[in-house]
DNA sequence: ACCTGAACACCGTTCAAGT
DNA sequence: ACCTGAACACCGTTCAAGT
């Protein structure tokens, strides 16, 4: 009386069971305590498979990377509402990206190591370059409709893309608590809109 | 005959040395290559000796995350000329922190990581406060120069702040040359101060 | 094609013992 | 007070062999 193996010889795909329960480890436990044979362990295979699928351990987190990449360009295309206006729609997007920070802050870790692999450096430059063109466009179409200054969009969409990631990685190291990074974003966007400097008759 | 002997049982000053010696690797080969036992290598000892002035690996990580912060507070104060006009003096100080960010990339990785023992943490935040209280400080003379819009002094910091941290993270990363991002601060503070939106006759 | 088991060369950490 | 040497429990990676 044959049943069926709890566990085949083959794990059907070990390779997405892996990375579920990478990420999973990474929120619950953090990138140091990501381990190759835990991986192995939790999914239950012997300690070497995972090597039949990624060929070594930086390659896993390029993946995880990649993958947090393409989530985080979703959310934000999710959270850009076209119809707002224009601080509200960065208010809205600074927030889904802090958003992220702070609910994947192992995961970001993980996603701005700059040690990369060539392979999968070119998806990832990919992933990048998706949501750079995302705030690069948002900048022409507002210069276009004369709600941002004229120059060079890339440039100034570079100062909205500092302060956020510098909110984000403050946020996701723990420098600002969660709820403070989320709630400072307003002013934050209408700072950058008008500037620090006082608007009316200086000198 | 006795000679001096090349390596005296006791080192005399093993700790230093081994911050010596961890920073140097930080710098050539990058945190993921830092390991107790190859500093214990490079410096003479035995791989058990570490432990006797680092409890731990994080302890180690702790002291050069420390002693990164006092680094760059003490590379920002000298990069601080308070004669200069508002803008000049800000771009100045950016460019100091980003070159403090593109020299020394993995420290900054390691000064960043939110693991960080309770012991330390008091002074790393006493630390992190001295640079934070500076730029404070800046923003509350400029208003009362009538330089800079009121309001919370430690929001306008902020968003300074937010978009240097972001900027020097993308130069660490490599999501910048060194040369782009030092090229790009001057543009970065000016659009800061006057804000991205148009400044005259709107709506 | 995919996985296992053993093997290798590394780790960090601890602890009795040496100086 | 400071360091050593051995020991322990882990790693990542490789490779013949199994299914």
């Amino acid at each position: 009386m044959a049943r069926m193996p709890v566990r085949p010889y083959h794990h059907g795909d070990l390779r997405s069971a892996l990375l579920v329960s990478a990420e999973r480890t990474l929120l619950e436990k953090g990138v140091a305590a990501l381990s190759l044979r835990e991986l192995a362990r939790d999914v239950g295979v012997s300690h070497a498979a995972p090597g039949r699928h990624f060929k070594d351990k930086q390659a896993l987190l390029d993946a995880l990377a990649l993958a947090g990449f393409e989530r985080l360009a979703k959310e934000l295309h999710t959270a850009d509402a076209h119809g707002l206006p224009l601080e509200a729609r960065l208010t809205q997007l600074a927030q889904a990206y802090v958003h992220f920070a702070v609910t994947n802050a192992e995961l970001l870790e993980v996603m701005y190591t700059r040690k990369h692999d060539a392979d999968i450096d070119e998806r990832l430059r990919a992933a990048v370059d998706g949501t750079t063109t995302h705030f690069v466009q948002i900048v022409a179409d507002a210069q276009e409709r004369g709600e941002m200054i004229p120059g060079e969009p890339w440039t100034i969409a570079f100062v909205l893309g500092a302060a956020l990631h510098g909110t984000a990685s403050f946020a996701a190291q723990g420098t600002l608590t969660p709820e403070a990074a989320v709630a400072g974003i307003p002013a934050l966007v209408h700072h950058l809109l008008n500037g620090l400097k006082p608007r009316e008759n200086e000198q």
